[in-house]
DNA sequence: TCTGGGGTCCTAGGACCC
DNA sequence: TCTGGGGTCCTAGGACCC
């Protein structure tokens, strides 16, 4: 393992609300909640503020409506926020050419290998860098860890949430590992939390003393060897920049289960499809399909067939996943269904016509909506959907978003990421004035005078050391943070330079505030790390020390 | 509370070949 | 006639991640 902490994590914080709070000023400060709004939708990403109330990713949507019924509850926009994560990932380039993207809004950078970075003073300034400019360029903040490998620099990042950066230096991994719960560790989910738990194993120093021999008999070679190591801080996984796709896949959840066995047949055939489209746009194809039911009761099952050879041929997939059907009872109903293309080769086939056409329907928006799509190949018509969140422009009244719809009547807010909050007006859904819209750059183009205003805030640095995370009043270090924060927000980019002066500095010092909340909910240190990541089920409980 | 959609990796059993 | 072991491929399911 390297000597200086030169692996960076990037982690950009509660990434698809905090979009919609930097494109919509009268969300800034409140609770937004952004996933599938449908019956049987669940939170993709919510605002600090909405945390407050117990909302967490991957909740149920209904749930969430319980626990925060004012909150604003909105559509992913994905595209949207692959413009952004695009702006932000040119940065990280920018440090190095090992990249190595996890999602859209996280990934790691070896920074030693870019010449950025060959020492702790060295990476701390351009983490903090990195941190001013993703400010600047995209109005977000993000948050980093730095250290000498992958494990520790993402377990360095979460510590640093939100808007934070945090150093682990090498010498100090096995020590401030040790009294963490076992969850902190990539790779313990529930599943093996419990069954390390069942076995008295609670913490990282714990799973260290079993040993590798115990470890490989309770969970598996793999999983064992490699939980064993990461144990001891030893992880020696390198940066990779590019990584093979392995699977395309595509899958829709009903909002009422299907039990029309030609119904399924049907739904089964447009996912082929749109598998298919996916596939192409790759530029792929494969030999394996698969075909996901998840039944009335959650069972999931799947079901594979391997081809002779690689195909991207619709009726091929098509057909593949209609005999795969046959072998499975549907009885009862379904809510899922899923088709998958694995064993992937590059595309070689030279199939222009196809090729065009898949490139072609690749292009339709993304309502968010599974059901809305018009059955067979036929060219999109112009959908006005009017979907929650969604940009629009009005003939008169300009830019805005939907702020809701139903009964005939679209409801929109008018402003601007630049704009003070806007006003809200009712339209019908067919006023001829209205049309949807792109959205807008959340910095406006150009202004971005003297970078000087946010310099490299070296004082948000900050080291976890071992004592930090034993502490359980933990208040130096957990208080530290949002502080240093609010710094650089309030008093840098205001400087009259910056044309709507307010435009910078409005997002930056809401994100501060909701960042004194988030600490307040975590004060305990060791606590606050796998509260977080809760994916699913445990929360605040699974996180007490 | 009633559980999304896109992925990755691992395990285990059976078939088949040498 | 009995007893192998190893390697690879395929299939199904499960855990985990964001």
């Amino acid at each position: 393992m390297r000597s200086a902490p030169t692996i960076l994590h990037l982690d950009m914080d509660a990434f698809f609300a905090s979009v919609e709070q930097a494109s919509k000023p009268s969300l800034r400060g409140k609770a937004v909640i952004v996933g599938g709004l449908g019956p049987r939708g669940v939170v993709a990403t919510c605002s600090y503020e909405a945390r407050v109330f117990g909302v967490h990713s991957a909740m149920p949507m209904a749930q969430a409506r319980r626990l925060a019924p004012h909150a604003a509850y909105l559509v992913p926009r994905f595209a949207f926020y692959r413009s952004i994560s695009e702006q932000v990932m040119e940065l990280l380039r920018a440090l190095s050419p090992l990249v190595e993207p996890l999602s859209l809004d996280e990934a790691f950078v070896d920074l030693e290998a870019g010449g950025t970075a060959w020492d702790e003073r060295s990476a701390r300034l351009a983490g903090a860098k990195l941190r001013a400019d993703i400010r600047e360029v995209t109005g977000l903040t993000g948050s980093v860890g730095l250290a000498a490998s992958k494990m520790l620099a993402k377990i360095a990042s979460e510590h640093a949430k939100p808007d934070g950066l945090a150093v682990i230096e090498p010498g100090t991994e096995r020590e401030l590992l040790a009294p963490l719960p076992v969850r902190t560790l990539p790779g313990v989910g529930p599943a093996t939390g419990d069954h390390l738990r069942r076995a008295g194993i609670h913490t990282v120093g714990e799973l260290a003393e079993a040993g590798e021999d115990e470890l490989v008999r309770l969970l598996g070679k793999a999983h064992g060897q490699s939980l064993h190591a990461m144990a001891l801080a030893r992880d020696e996984r390198p940066v990779v920049a590019e990584r093979e796709t392995k699977s395309v896949s595509v899958e829709d959840t009903y909002d009422v289960d299907i039990h029309d066995r030609v119904r399924v047949a049907m739904e089964v055939r447009r996912l082929a499809d749109r598998c298919v489209r996916r596939l192409r746009a790759a530029g792929l194809s494969g030999r394996t399909i698969v075909l996901k039911v998840r039944r009335y009761d959650f069972s999931t099952l799947t079901r594979s067939e391997t081809l002779r050879g690689p195909t991207d041929d619709p009726a091929v997939v098509r057909e593949a996943a209609a005999r795969l059907l046959d072998s499975v009872e549907t009885t009862g109903g379904v809510r899922l269904l899923g088709v998958g293309v694995s064993g992937l080769a590059d595309f070689t086939q030279e199939d222009l016509f196809a090729q065009a056409a898949g490139e072609r329907e690749e292009e339709s928006p993304d309502t968010g909506e599974p059901t809305a799509e018009p059955a067979e190949e036929a060219p999109a018509p112009p959908e006005r959907s009017w979907a929650a969140g969604h940009d629009v422009h009005h003939a008169e009244y300009g830019h805005g978003w939907v702020q809701g719809s139903g009964l005939g009547r679209v409801t929109v807010r008018f402003e601007t990421p630049d704009s003070p909050p806007g006003r809200v007006r009712t339209f019908r859904i067919d006023d001829p004035a209205l049309e949807p819209a792109d959205p807008l750059p959340l910095v406006p183009r150009g202004a971005s005078p003297a970078s000087s205003g946010a310099s490299p805030a070296s004082s948000t640095a900050r080291t976890w050391r071992p004592d930090d995370a034993g502490t359980d009043d933990g208040a130096a270090p957990a208080g530290a943070a949002p502080d240093d924060k609010t710094a650089p927000a309030g008093t840098t980019s205001h400087g009259g330079a910056a044309p709507p002066g307010e435009t910078a500095a409005e997002p930056a010092s809401e994100v501060a505030g909701a960042g004194r909340r988030e600490r307040q909910a975590c004060l305990s240190l060791p606590a606050s790390l796998p509260k977080s990541r809760s994916r699913s089920g445990g929360g605040a409980a699974t996180s007490s020390p």
